[in-house]
DNA sequence: ATCAAATACTTTGCATGCAAAATAAATTAA
DNA sequence: TTAATTTATTTTGCATGCAAAGTATTTGAT
């Protein structure tokens, strides 16, 4: 039997597989928030840096156009965030926190923390060592 | 700004980044199979082991139960595997792969170098550690 | 033997992810 | 200036992923 198709030898398998270990896992967590995982992700870009283009928000998340425009719409129907078009160039839309949107930030803060509880298996020198290994493969796709 | 809340420093994000990084990679490379990742997926596991229940498939590729049933639809559709009744206990399927589906792993040979092509920034042995950490991550979602 | 609890799968409803087509507006070229 | 092209975002069609409900079949307890 060739190695190479055997699953356990798969790298792509063990992200597919963490990375819907990390949605279930966060799942419980974001309840309070009433978000999904994928739009946690757009509220922490927007905590980090508010008013942003639709744009900026996908380089910066790398989540789906067709999937931004939907989670963009739910967390507008959850008075999270509010969209405006540019004055300037009408095709731009402008995204914005809601005071709500804000304020859910000190909601957020408690989540890091929790989700940091379960991996009391690795060291932190091992968490960054995964890291830099990650981003390096990360760089692979890149290019 | 806290810190703790800023998406680079989330490896949730960078796990959700890479997985579907690595499915969107796939994507050409499965084309001459004219499937799908997750059903690839399922296609390794069975090219390892044959004639195996469906619960014995979703442990072993992790894929989510209710996907499963539309992931073999499309599969037998296709005319890589057959689904049949196990005659002991009726509850148990069992997947068995087709004559077709058994030669499309000589097809399947050639997607893993393909992929590893775009991994040059990385040496082996990096990629060695990096699957010790992610698998030592792996067991602290399974605590 | 009979009924309740456990198993093995499938179905359902909702939320993405992906690629490609469609819109609308701004920019560039002729 | 007007048409062609580019840019920003949305829509569409298909394929999952997730949780929960639904089915059918077996096993277990009384």
């Amino acid at each position: 039997m060739s190695e190479v198709l055997k699953l356990e030898n798969q790298l792509c398998h063990r992200f597919y597989t963490l990375s819907n270990a990390f949605t279930r896992a966060y799942r419980p967590l974001l309840a309070a928030l009433d978000i999904t995982y994928p739009q946690y992700v757009v509220m922490m870009a927007l905590w980090e840096q508010d008013d942003v283009t639709i744009a900026g928000l996908l380089n910066k998340t790398l989540i789906d156009g067709g999937a931004m425009s939907l989670i963009l719409k739910k967390l507008e129907q959850k008075g999270l965030l509010t969209v405006k078009q540019d004055e300037k160039d009408k095709r731009v839309k402008k995204v914005l926190l809601t005071e709500a949107g804000r304020t859910a930030k000190t909601t957020a803060e408690a989540v890091p923390a929790q989700m940091l509880c379960k991996f009391q298996g690795m060291t932190a020198d091992e968490a960054r060592q995964l890291v830099i290994l990650i981003d390096k493969l990360q760089g692979c796709f890149q290019s």
